[in-house]
DNA sequence: AAAAATAACATTGTCGACAATCTGAAGGCG
DNA sequence: CGCCTTCAGATTGTCGACAATGTTATTTTT
């Protein structure tokens, strides 16, 4: 059903070490709210959890800090990052910026075939937003996937690393935190099709500022929930 | 006389743990070419030189491993990163897309004395610039110097942290590589005071664009040079 | 002689134990 | 009574050894 999914949570099929595999576990564990943000890694107790010794999985804790996931202060331990308002706002900013960029590079070079079968995508998204009425995954991880291919599509791999590396797992997390499936998909879904036919017609600089302005309300949008929820 | 390079070079004074210190030691040596680009790291080897057991070393080569300095493959071992070309010129994009956010932010964001700082580091450039008549020790890593401010100057903590803790080292990597000095520094210290000015009278949208186009200048001047390097 | 199989070597991955440091509670002192 | 000191417990940091995998040189076979 999904097909690229799959390309955000796990990148290869199977990492043959034992740090790598619980790493990868850990990411899923700690983006899905398993582990709760603020909780203090005892080295120990995961160790036990996944039945493995402390050296692989210090390994893993580093990499997990090189992801942003975690904060590790030296002799004391590792937290897992709590995401603030004002945080997620700077990701959004940075998002505005490289998604911008990496759509401009996409409408020079996403392949034809690319283009049809992210249409195809978008269709997919419409019937499954029909069908449930708007509440459906489709802005929980659907969403990315739109997200992630145009990235893929500007065939730049420092973007590719940067925003599916780090980026994307604190937007998911994000997600999964407030369980915010964005409250204008239909909205949404229109600036994706106007974004891919500006891909279509090979127009890097319409396309660009099209994903940021639809990366820009989507930001607007959350800081003005942001008061709402102040105010109450 | 340079103040802000050694906010580039090492972050914290001096890391209280092995795996950190030596992790930074390895950054500086990959980065200036004492570890050589595509140099198979071994594990028995490093750890005898810095002095220490393969376990902190380990670590240290994963957290390398997050900052896109080292290329590891599981049960083969961790090799230096050789940047191509085509690898450089995405940096550049990438860059172009962050740092032009960043100037827009900074421009909001900076405060007075943060923007008199500024001033006063391109004075300081400038004079460098007139002793040693051009090849000084400024386009090295004086121009970062003046980029990280202008990130630090967004307050945008994410904008900071990706491109001061991997992109950066990538592009100084480059210099030191082929030592390429920036061909056009009176030109550059030009388009950095103007940027300065934008970001002085608060026009976000103008210094974003003024940054886009500072390195997009750069961009292609390095493409220039790769052409006439590929025809000769 | 070339190619495949095999065996010896080296390197990476994993583990358990010991040392250094921090945390928190109990007790002493102003 | 509150604050500082001290000490016990726990946790993190480091190390050396063993196991698993990959690499390479040698041998064997066609």
């Amino acid at each position: 059903m999904n097909s690229t999914v799959s390309a955000l949570t796990h990148a290869q099929p199977e990492s043959r070490t034992l740090a790598d595999r619980v790493c990868q576990d850990i990411v899923t564990a700690i983006v899905k709210g398993d582990i709760p943000p603020g909780y203090k890694i005892s080295e120990p107790e995961l160790a036990k959890t996944y039945g493995i010794s402390r050296g692989p999985l210090r390994e893993a804790i580093r990499r997990l800090e090189g992801l942003r996931l975690v904060q590790r202060i030296p002799h004391v331990g590792a937290r897992v990052v709590s995401l603030s308002f004002t945080e997620l706002i700077e990701i959004y900013h940075v998002r505005e910026a490289m998604e911008g960029m990496a759509c401009r590079l996409a409408a020079q070079n996403m392949t034809e075939e690319e283009i049809v079968s992210l249409r195809n995508l978008l269709e997919e998204h419409e019937r499954s937003l029909q069908e449930t009425d708007g509440r459906s995954y489709f802005q929980k991880e659907g969403d990315l996937d739109f997200h992630y291919r145009i990235v893929q599509g500007s065939k730049n791999t420092k973007l590719l690393e940067l925003l599916g590396g780090e980026l994307y797992h604190l937007v998911r997390m994000y997600r999964y935190q407030f369980s915010v499936s964005s409250s204008r998909p239909i909205r949404a879904l229109k600036e994706h099709h106007n974004i891919v036919d500006a891909i279509e017609h090979r127009d890097g600089e319409l396309a660009e500022m099209l994903m940021r302005r639809h990366i820009s309300a989507a930001r607007k949008n959350i800081e003005k929930k942001l008061k709402q929820k102040q105010e109450s």
